[in-house]
DNA sequence: TTGAAAGCGCTAACAA
DNA sequence: TTGTTAGCGCTTTCAA
């Protein structure tokens, strides 16, 4: 039975997806599948896809069954092309971050953005900005290409050069660390100078008084903040500043070793330390046990925790801790926001420290 | 001036998107901009975009030239819509990592497979297999939903239940880390075998000859490997193997400050331990020390490093060193090959492995 | 409450 | 070497 055969001169395209695998037959079905099988139209299908309530129930269930039937998933193609949105946001990476002592953190940070994207439907791309395979920044090719909603930034990648562009296009972003720009930025932190003053008020509370901080570069914001914390600890509590008691340096392991024998060299030396990274207090109590003293009785230790060492440290140090998790969390919900409403106010949220005791500070004496 | 105006009842669409800000205004170009203003149809953009040999020089450069003045980047919507692919690939995380010691490695893994993925023009998703937000698997969201076109995922995640669901679609993904399971699989994996093997030569070259084995739970596909590599090093070497000398156990600190101490009871003990897991060779370490024995001239120690903490550790540990990053970029790129022929023959690669010394072997004496 | 049909921005078959 | 045009699988306006 042969018939007129409706104009078409493109064939290149099945009418639907049908790939023949031995015995088994994988089919997937599209919208006009569902709608045929349903009875319906697809501009019906549609509206229970993205929850119309202009659809009476008897429908709405008739053909979410055969959805379920034909094991539908919408084309998250198509829909990104009609919706225009792409229905996926960026979580940008340090590549520089990669072999240092951030990692941990960011993973972390990860785990709590991509737990809020995925409950709402989205996908998390990651997206290193300091790939230079691009000619052009990759800012451009993800933004204009319309591939992502939106842009979650580490604040050690932040220049005010990107901001400016992601502020130029109007582009939906929020930075986890305050940055060190003075582009208006809407960002997400963890209370650096609480945690300082926590750390402080806990040392005075177990008993110590002579209190020291000793910190990485303080050109960093998070060290700025962590040592304006110290200060507010020392204040509350009563306690004199002593400029002999702060010092500044790099973060590594011998970096916190030597500063620790400056301080011990002291006429009257501290009888606590703060130190604003973990890797650092591991020279710190490598010093103070080299000149035969005893942390916690001797010398109190307590460090921010950057790094899960704290606990297999010797004695383990208590720690300023920090919900890195719910960094993640808020930044993602700060962004989404912002996706929502563009015009939304500048917004910054930070999220508080605790106090996680170990030995490193739990007096016996 | 009015005139007969097509049919269209459809207005809801703008011709080119244009965003009036302040002064400026920023206008995506379409592809058909583009034509219209080099004077061509579309597909003779659309050809250049994708690098068709079959336009003449001169067009092209005037097309090129045109893209640039108006800052044009392809539709990443439309194109994956129209190329039935959606230009991504996922990275599968396992959040019970997040919080545990193997997170470092799966954030260098990750980097090398991003390293690949954008070199291709592809972006990279990242999502948690274990998100139970959705009813069904996010499998068949990612998969039938379009959303992207192959998947790596952790040996740590691979269930045969998994691997038969993306086999049975057909669909292209690669595992990192040796799977533990029947089923055919392409993976990659760093060579834990011959780790064990060099760490045992390493330690005959510097002079120990009483070398035990100490490793988390042989359950684990990779310590049975580690743990095949230390007999192949026996061997090779010459040396009896001892029974007393391998120990099994968890991989916490805890764990091997016991199994070491066990092993310093011993009537022979041994004067040299390879440990699978960095972590727990902190605690033999101190095991050591507390016994007021020497590392490394009483006793040499060889870690796997699994977690930066080699060079933290007093004395730093020599360690097996992995490329990881090496894993991931292996990873994409098997990944690619199987996208590109998804009937190509099941592959395995294994990455080497190389001794780092550090002073936990460096003998004095 | 539902359906018809145009349109999202690109690709590629076919014709010229 | 280039242009014309249908089609990718959705969404939504408009009409019924």
């Amino acid at each position: 039975m042969r018939g007129i055969l409706p104009h078409n001169k493109c064939n290149r395209y099945h009418k639907s997806c049908i790939i023949k695998i031995s015995e088994e037959v994988i089919e997937l079905a599209s919208i006009k599948d569902v709608a045929n099988a349903a009875g319906v139209s697809t501009s019906t299908v549609s509206r229970i896809i993205n929850d119309n309530p202009a659809i009476s129930n008897e429908t709405r269930e008739r053909v979410l069954k055969v959805m379920k039937e034909l094991n539908y998933v919408p084309n998250s193609m198509a829909r990104a092309l009609s919706n225009q949105r792409a229905f996926t946001v960026t979580l940008a990476i340090n590549a520089d971050d990669v072999k240092s002592f951030n990692n941990p953190f960011f993973y972390e940070v990860m785990h709590g953005i991509e737990t809020v994207v995925y409950q709402r439907d989205l996908c998390l791309i990651i997206a290193n900005m300091r790939t230079m395979i691009r000619k052009e920044s990759i800012l451009s090719w993800l933004i204009n290409g319309k591939r992502t909603q939106g842009i979650i930034l580490p604040s050690s990648l932040v220049t005010e050069k990107m901001i400016k562009e992601l502020n130029k296009h109007h582009f939906p972003f929020v930075v986890f660390g305050e940055p060190d720009c003075l582009e208006p930025v809407d960002w997400v932190d963890v209370n650096n100078r609480q945690g300082g003053q926590q750390a402080v008020e806990h040392l005075v509370r177990q008993g110590y008084g002579r209190i020291a901080f000793i910190s990485g570069s303080r050109k960093e914001v998070f060290n700025r903040n962590r040592y304006k914390g110290y200060r507010d600890g020392l204040e509350r509590s009563g306690l004199d500043y002593r400029e002999e008691y702060v010092l500044e340096g790099g973060n590594a392991k011998t970096d916190g070793f030597e500063m620790m024998n400056v301080l011990l060299k002291l006429n009257e030396r501290p009888d606590a330390v703060i130190c604003t990274d973990s890797i650092m207090s591991l020279g710190v109590l490598k010093a103070i046990q080299n000149m035969g003293m005893s942390v916690p009785d001797d010398i109190g230790v307590v460090s921010f925790d950057n790094f899960p060492v704290a606990d297999l440290a010797d004695p383990p140090l208590t720690t300023v801790d920090v919900d890195v998790f719910e960094l993640g969390v808020q930044s993602a919900n700060m962004l989404f926001k912002l996706i929502e409403n563009p015009l939304s106010r500048q917004q910054q949220s930070l999220i508080a420290t605790q106090i996680q005791m170990r030995e490193s500070t739990r007096r016996t004496v």
